[in-house]
DNA sequence: GTTCCATCTCTCATAATGTGAGAAGATAGC
DNA sequence: GCTATCTTCTCACATTATGAGAGATGGAAC
């Protein structure tokens, strides 16, 4: 057990199989595919079966086949937050130079943050890393995203706990933390001060789709040295811009 | 071999890791998703490694996961416009023998409509290809695909040119294709009455996304053979039943 | 440092499972 | 009608996945 492909090599081919037979936008036949991959015909049969039983493909009569609801709702599940992450990149990389401060970006799975994108001065100061995930109700990106969850969800969380502190000012109580996400969704903004870490400033604005629900959230974070910080009328602004801006880009590739 | 789940069963068990995977977007390691799934961790391990080695899956550090190249590309494939393509075709096929004439359906692609159906009797006399790509200016599909163009676009287009005449009836002039796109929207369809090629009628129709973007165009094409043709107001009644049956079908798998 | 705990990697005997040829059943085209 | 093509089914075979357990790795706590 050595070779190039000595794994699962059944599923290998059904997913070749299935990835054919979406290029192929279901203008050929079973048989036909089967031609194609040099794979018997009962072999074809048997793997667009299963990809059928599990609703990768839906049969279109005349054996053609297309892609299947479950298959697209795992492709809907990964473009969106990872598209945003995409368009946003650059978007991020200018603001992050203009604030001189640590942009980020993250969006929410299973109640928790996951930070997709970081970037600009003192990044390496903070404590997050790409890729990390973090509890959502002490940082300014989780407040937001958590402000703008369906009610049942957001409740759900907020019922769920245990808040631990992470710093003294860090929002522990439910109720208090109830009236935050409240806030946050009728201002459109969250800031943390100091409630994630000591000494740490944040503001987060939320990212939309074309659908107008939240997929993201954006972040500015910066150390408080004492001195000279941006006026958060102005942060906050810039952020909006931004905010906008990544939404407009992203919407390019949905619509036309 | 007659049970409910007889077939690629472990097909099927590494595809359902592959999504819990990315539905957990990442934040647990693979013993986590083993015990979630109840599976034995040897198993798990090979499943993802499998998943990892077919770019299914990208390794992100400390067991996580995140979705692969692959995938990604494969959800790209899975667009809006092949899928309408796909559940339009039997609709249109219907269609053209109703009709008795050439039945076609075409998307906007860089300013060029892309033929991607084309059913029915004289299909073969028409001189399209499916694959083909052709301007819009001159053909009913691409006036309709134009018409509802962002107005930022379809400015840009017509601003483009040059337009070269194909007949003596060709529309030329962008103020005279500018009005004649703003009735095109208005009334909901478009007509070629020899524009593209002498004595060939055709009207055409928008196909909308369930966002209401226009995201393709049907078209009956009619040979001027001076004798019965039918009425417009009946063409255009059935074209548009067909794109509302197609709209309809397509929103089947987007939904939910 | 050491200890503990969780995760990951590897091996191997077992049998479960996918395989593919071919026959038989459908379907379409002529 | 016939013929060509696609699909379904069966079955003997051995390829291939399986899962337990032991060893290896890596942190975290102390």
């Amino acid at each position: 057990m050595r070779d190039g492909t000595p794994q699962l090599s059944s599923f290998k081919r059904t997913l070749t199989m299935l990835e054919a037979v979406v290029d192929d936008g279901g203008a050929s036949s079973v048989a036909e595919m089967a031609r194609r991959l040099g794979l018997p015909v009962a072999t074809a049969h048997r793997q667009i079966a299963t990809l059928v039983a599990e609703d990768y493909l839906r049969p279109l009569g005349k054996g053609r086949h297309v892609a299947g609801s479950r298959l697209m709702k795992l492709a809907q599940r990964l473009d969106e937050k990872q598209l945003i992450a995409n368009v946003a990149a650059p978007i991020l990389h200018r603001l992050a130079t203009r604030v001189r401060s640590t942009v980020q970006l993250g969006t929410l799975e299973n109640e928790m943050v996951t930070y997709r994108i970081k970037t600009g001065q003192g990044a390496s100061a903070l404590f997050t890393k790409v890729g990390m995930q973090l509890e959502a109700y002490c940082s300014g990106m989780g407040k937001v995203l958590l402000a703008y969850l369906p009610d049942k969800d957001r409740d759900n969380y907020l019922a769920g706990g245990p808040f631990v502190p992470l710093t003294a000012k860090t929002i522990t109580e439910p109720a208090a933390l109830t009236a935050e996400l409240i806030k946050v969704q009728e201002q459109g903004f969250a800031v943390d001060d100091g409630e994630i870490a000591d000494g740490l400033f944040c503001m987060a604005v939320p990212i939309r789709n074309p659908a107008q629900q939240v997929v993201a959230a954006i972040s500015v974070s910066q150390a408080d040295t004492g001195n000279k910080r941006m006026a958060d009328d102005v942060l906050l602004a810039m952020l909006r811009q931004a905010a906008s801006a990544i939404e407009a880009e992203a919407n390019v590739g949905t619509d036309r």
